[in-house]
DNA sequence: CAATGTGAAACGCTTCACAGCG
DNA sequence: CGCTGTGAAGCGTTTCACATTG
């Protein structure tokens, strides 16, 4: 009985749950790190800006974590998220477009903690084909098929000029990836089974400028 | 009669339709430059992914800008958001960590266009500090006051390991920034008073892969 | 007694359906 | 007739309040 017991995943979790999700394993990592073996919902929340019982309810989608008086297990809890996110599974990238960001993403050392690797990269420039960088080698994207034949990545990374993006975006289906990240300023057309995150740099700003000049604190 | 109404913005909109504000506006720059003077709400929303009557709802919140039969005018539109979100004020930013994704952020194009400049950079580490990278000198963390005297930044941008992130954030409060974009893998306490986005690379990559497991298509 | 787990109430957002307009 | 603007209904999420537990 010392261990929690986690539901079947089938009880179909809210989708703002599993974005906060993400962010709870994050923090939880730190906290046990930083050496504490448990937390309390108010404790979690409060770093994270949530409220206890929006805590607690988003762990109780999935089972029964907690103990009265005590609060949560951060190993068991780390555990437990990690099996629901399948963050045990390893996920070969493949990167369009080798510039300022695309480099710094193949540099970024937060991918590889959570076994996410970039294996390939991709660009149309003949100055940057043929290029290492990390130890990825960057192909033309003309032939992110054969390459994904041996490389086998499953997701991909859009990180060209906004005119390319949708190319991209085609290519890498074509070479059957089934999500893309995408960080071209503009949204791309995708097939309905195929997923989709987009993480445009200037509209975060735009987002921020907006909350402060109307004075929206916080989140 | 020609033009618009646009309603005080004193007419709370809802969050969500502000974070969708940003992706109307890139959209309709898109659209406009492709050459057509008007969208529909079935049109733009199709394009992004929302419904016709979520896209109407939305405009609705400031004013009446379509015509019925026709459609919205890009240009009207284009303006009208642009006012409500402030995008014609100047943002001066200080980045601090000119690491990788520091330096990517610098050479951001993207930026520039929405009116966003990193004016200053920081750091701690003595070999970056001095050099330049696209104009913007690199100056030592601690001096981050004396230069927003000079440099008027009012948001900062955090691109820091996660262990500086939370001195980071703190030298960028002192130094007098309403807000903070945050790349840093961890959380940041922030006084009520200042804003805050987080962009985490991973979480993002986490996210899809979930939902690429979980079979959710689409956003 | 400090903390969880959880129905029920409250809230906010999205979709529906349709009147109204050019 | 195509498309907007909008109350009203519907839905998902968050908060509340409290019984429950080690």
């Amino acid at each position: 009985m010392a261990t929690s017991k986690t539901k079947t995943l089938s009880t179909e979790a809210p989708k703002a749950v599993v974005t906060r999700l993400s962010l709870y394993l994050r923090e939880l990592q730190h906290i046990h790190h930083q050496g504490d073996e448990t937390v309390s919902s108010t404790q979690l929340g409060g770093r994270l800006g949530f409220s206890d019982a929006q805590v607690r309810k988003d762990f109780a989608y999935f089972g029964q974590f907690g103990r009265p008086g005590i609060g949560y297990r951060c190993e068991e809890l780390i555990a437990a998220i990690r099996t629901i996110m399948g963050a045990d599974l390893n996920w070969p990238i493949a990167l369009v477009g080798a510039g300022n960001l695309g480099r710094a993403l193949l540099r970024y050392k937060g991918f590889s903690e959570r076994r996410f690797q970039i294996v390939s990269a991709f660009d149309t420039d003949p100055e940057k084909v043929g290029s290492q960088i990390e130890g990825v080698s960057v192909h033309p994207l003309d032939a992110i098929e054969t390459v994904a034949a041996k490389e086998k990545f499953r997701l991909g990374i859009i990180a060209t000029p906004a005119e390319s993006a949708q190319h991209a975006a085609d290519r890498l289906v074509a070479a059957g990836v089934s999500g893309v990240l995408n960080f071209a300023p503009v949204a791309i057309n995708l097939p309905e089974n195929i997923c989709t995150a987009e993480v445009d740099l200037a509209i975060e700003l735009e987002q921020l400028s907006f909350a402060v000049v109307n004075q929206l604190s916080e989140k």
